[in-house]
DNA sequence: GATGAAATGAGAATCGTTGTCAACTTGGCT
DNA sequence: AGCCAAGTTGACAACGATTCTCATTTCATC
């Protein structure tokens, strides 16, 4: 139920959107489905896993559909994404601040990292060299200290 | 880019070895034609728009061979690789120091950056949960000065 | 309950990238 | 020079992720 505070106004069609709800959209049952399953896991997920994971849920949603919510979401802040080093777009649930992941190769474990002197470094260098509108992707990938213990000890 | 990779191991079950280059490959014409091209421009240029390059100056190499020589020179190190927001692989001759890339978004115009502190960083807060064998991904997206003033100022 | 816009789903279409494999080079050796 | 094995190429098929199309369904409002 999107019992949380839902917007009673009979909205223009033509008027222009509110920053409130850019891209709100309609609370289907589809995209409650996907925001639900999205509280379930901890890593990130592509869009098929997340379209599998609801299938195994009993929730059938379309793989289109899924794909929709997921853009969706992303572009209102709900979820943030992660580009696989093989170039798969993947979601997770996150907090609205600004963040980087630690991620582990392996087990896909993920720490979400602050570093406020790197985002005033990233800053300062660009505009040192006349870049305006500046935003980065910072992401850091190793071994978790559970998957290290597996692959160095477990001999 | 290049995460710690395997160390120097020949272990390779044939004696004969090539000390002076150990996963060079073949000097081969089309290999050559494009590590030749790689030197004409200054941004990242994916596979295909490298392919195109290549064919307008008259160098016909296949598809196929060009996705296969960056490829080699990306593992080799000769070229630097950069996943675009879309998600699509682009490559660029570099320096061989690890360093990041400040990219204009509107031209392509990139600089190439280094951070120490940041190096520094990403490997303390690594460790700090544990984490091994780290590597990273760092790249910062923003507007030259000059295609800022065409779009601000352009009036 | 009628109504029109938004949303869905199934499949086709797109697109970057990789795999296949026969034909072709290259380099080393006799 | 002539041979051979391994490396390389190119045309095209295959692939996987993502997007598009569009007929059908759902939702919110009247
Ligand atoms: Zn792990
Ligand atoms: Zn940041
Ligand atoms: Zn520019
Ligand atoms: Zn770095």
């Amino acid at each position: 139920m999107t019992s949380t505070e839902a917007n009673s106004r009979p909205s223009s069609p033509e008027a222009n959107s509110r920053p409130s709800s850019p891209e709100a959209g309609r609370p289907t049952k589809q995209r409650l489905a996907v925001a639900r399953i999205m509280d379930t896991f901890e890593g990130f997920r592509s869009a098929q896993e997340v379209h599998t994971l609801l299938a195994t849920a009993g929730e059938t949603v379309g793989l289109a559909t899924v794909y929709r919510a997921l853009q969706r979401m992303a572009e209102a802040g709900e979820v943030d994404t992660l580009r696989t080093e093989e170039g798969e777009l993947t979601y997770r649930r996150c907090s609205t601040t600004h963040h980087h992941h630690l991620v582990c190769r392996a087990c896909g474990a993920t720490v979400e990292i602050e570093g406020p002197a790197v985002e005033r470094w990233a800053q300062t260098v660009s505009h040192e060299h006349g870049y305006v509108d500046v935003s980065h992707t910072l992401e850091i990938f190793g071994t978790c200290a559970d998957c290290a213990r597996v692959s160095t000890g477990g001999r």
